[in-house]
DNA sequence: GGCTATCATGGGAGCGCTCCCATACTTGAT
DNA sequence: ATCAAGTATGGGAGCGCTCCCATGATAGCC
């Protein structure tokens, strides 16, 4: 029977730096294993002189809890993970998730939560991040980026794990979410095309397999029902959010409607792209053809002309995320059962029916059961409209 | 007694979803509990129909294991993390950091490993990750971009965590690393510039208080002193990395010594500043003054003219430190104590003293004890030169 | 046919914590 | 002085695994 334990503990014992336990800083400061526990976790009902003595011993061995064993125990890993479902190609090139990451990480600050970045690019990938996180490695997951047909959000609710979305993936999302108000921003935008005497107001959409695609196409339409005008599918072309795809489908509307003058692209780099058709056409901008992005990101700021942009609190969804994930995982935690766990949907349905140009804000703000949140986008004019 | 346990089964027996444990599916398939985790850990001495029954059990439950009563247990975390010290808008704009986790998630691919990406901004988020890695919640750490005042990796070290290094913090390196041969890519970028013609070759370099802009500086003067030319102080200006430095080095460059007809950029990005600020001179490129720049990155080859540029194979370098990483995990595993663990530094001094132009790569390629490992560059030429 | 390798299996012990109950010691009000 | 009501503290039990020893079964050998 001993050597069994034997055999297990010359392993460690061995070893170089000795790796202290709680039972020995507790010895070392001549008190019990309890006590140290509280001292570590910062309880107050510890005396002053007793604390000392174990910071002491502490600082003298070089204690670190280990964290499998607090994890085990407690049942927290005290981590939340923030996954991003691209490759790290597209995670570079967008400057969306350089925002959120900011976003998150201030938010996450000063909580004791490690942040853990996990990029899926493959269905392997994704098992084995299913399969960490059933584990429960992590406390939460914050999730961007996800397609519609994206298993992953739902295995993660299933299994019990605190989730939250960085934008929907339908009108009828599930899963907790924090996104923009994509329907009232492409609604400004549109509206101050309009505003600004435009005629002929083109859209070149996402891919329309996408709910921000969708959603950001419906504001572009609700715009001009309110402004009384008819839509003209000749003038609704789509890309895939590209620099690329906004280059093919502003030739196209060239081709199909010549006489559009301005453009809603639900991506600045879409616009980017459809700038680069209009001057290969020969149409200045804004003389000939105001162009509008949408993400106000660093390439909007840097389009001759500079490019006028649907801005995003991008930072603000990111913190918005962290700290509904938060929540949801206090629920959890202090719940004995909390019914199905925290997966009940929003109850929403279709898409948001955004209200007016600006008197939308207030109500959008804040949404339904989970924790759900929406937030106001606002136009930023340049030079380009 | 009993009472203490009830207290702490009723809040997971509340929940929605049981989360069966080991002992469950062991009653549930009616084999013992090492039996299970036999088969859930791939043993080969398990029989047919036993392995078979226990997977519909498994199945059934929906089992999974428990990630930290296994790590607890096994006193791994199967886990590893990739370190960046820096903030995510550095990140994201270095094409280097996108490359290198690309080669690190291949080189992972196959292991059960999860990666970890960990951002650094602060002294906070240091000592939050120090605490995390000390407390064993990955089995190593992969460091990228370390800046040479940062304790971390030696504090990793002393705590027994296997550690690699993306890049030398200094020529007595006693961390294990990966790098690149930043002398001989640098040497060689600057006789291709003399063998151009070129007879003002100056230089901008990195700030100097990097290691890596010390070494494509030394290449630059070993190209010289291999070409019998002097050094001349008025034909180097510091940048720093960035491309406003390059500019504004460039422009110093152009009025201390306006004879200059080419210049190595120790990274893309100063070039691309360099080149504007010839052109704001006036001065043509390759007419007028020839420009090398150093990464290969995405920039090189969108400049007009496109860059000759010195390429790392950054993806191997990825590649490489996993290995490298790995074969540390291993002996630290295996040692029943391994002396001082897996420390021991590489015995290297002073810069790599490259050789020949072409010749160094075969000796440079593998280097000392530690495993650390330096990887050859290479000129790709484009219009620039 | 008896005896020793081999194989599959069960289950004890232990990983290093947290939780919480019980205990011992205070302090203050009666 | 006496008892109630804290306040600190010690330590048992248990978290869900892995490891490994012992055991029973099966097969192979002289």
């Amino acid at each position: 029977m001993a050597a069994a334990h034997l055999g297990r503990t010359s392993r460690s014992a061995g070893g170089g730096r000795p790796r202290p336990t709680l039972e020995q800083v507790a010895a070392r400061a001549g008190v019990g294993r309890g006590t140290v526990s509280r001292v570590i976790n910062g309880s107050p009902s510890v005396s002053d002189r007793t604390r000392a003595a174990v910071e002491a011993a502490v600082a003298e061995l070089g204690y670190v809890p280990n964290g499998a064993a607090r994890a085990l125990a407690a049942g927290s890993a005290d981590a939340v993970a923030l996954v991003v479902p691209e490759t790290e190609t597209k995670l570079f090139a967008e400057p969306y998730f350089s925002g959120i990451l900011r976003g998150v990480s201030a938010e996450l600050a000063d909580s004791s939560m490690q942040l853990l970045l996990t990029l899926i690019r493959d269905e392997h990938e994704r098992d084995r991040f299913a399969q960490y996180a059933a584990a429960r490695r992590v406390d939460g997951v914050l999730l961007v980026s996800v397609h519609a047909d994206d298993p992953l959000p739902d295995q993660l609710v299933e299994s019990g794990m605190p989730a939250v979305l960085g934008g929907r993936r339908s009108g009828t999302e599930t899963v907790p979410y924090v996104d923009s108000d994509n329907v009232d921003g492409a609604q400004i935008a549109v509206e101050h095309l309009i505003g600004r005497g435009r005629r002929a107001v083109a859209t070149i959409t996402g891919p329309l397999d996408m709910y921000v695609a969708q959603c950001r196409l419906e504001g572009h339409r609700a715009a001009l029902r309110a402004a009384g005008r008819e839509e003209d599918e000749r003038l609704v072309a789509h890309g895939d959010f590209t620099e690329e795809g906004g280059k093919r489908a502003m030739r196209e509307l060239l081709e199909r409607a010549p006489e559009v003058d301005a453009v809603f692209c639900a991506s600045d780099l879409m616009a980017s792209g459809a700038r680069l058709a209009l001057r290969e056409a020969g149409r200045g901008v804004p003389a000939d053809v105001a162009l509008v992005g949408f993400d106000d990101s660093a390439v909007a700021r840097h389009m001759d002309p500079p490019l006028t942009s649907v801005r995003q609190p991008i930072e603000e969804m990111g913190r918005a995320m962290v700290r509904t994930l938060l929540g949801l995982m206090a629920r959890e935690r202090d719940s004995v059962s909390g019914g199905a766990g925290g997966v009940g949907g929003t109850g929403g349905g279709g898409i948001n029916a955004a209200g007016g140009t600006g008197g939308t804000t207030a109500q959008a703000v804040r949404r339904a059961a989970a924790g759900s949140v929406v937030l106001p986008t606002e136009l930023v004019r340049r030079g380009s409209s």
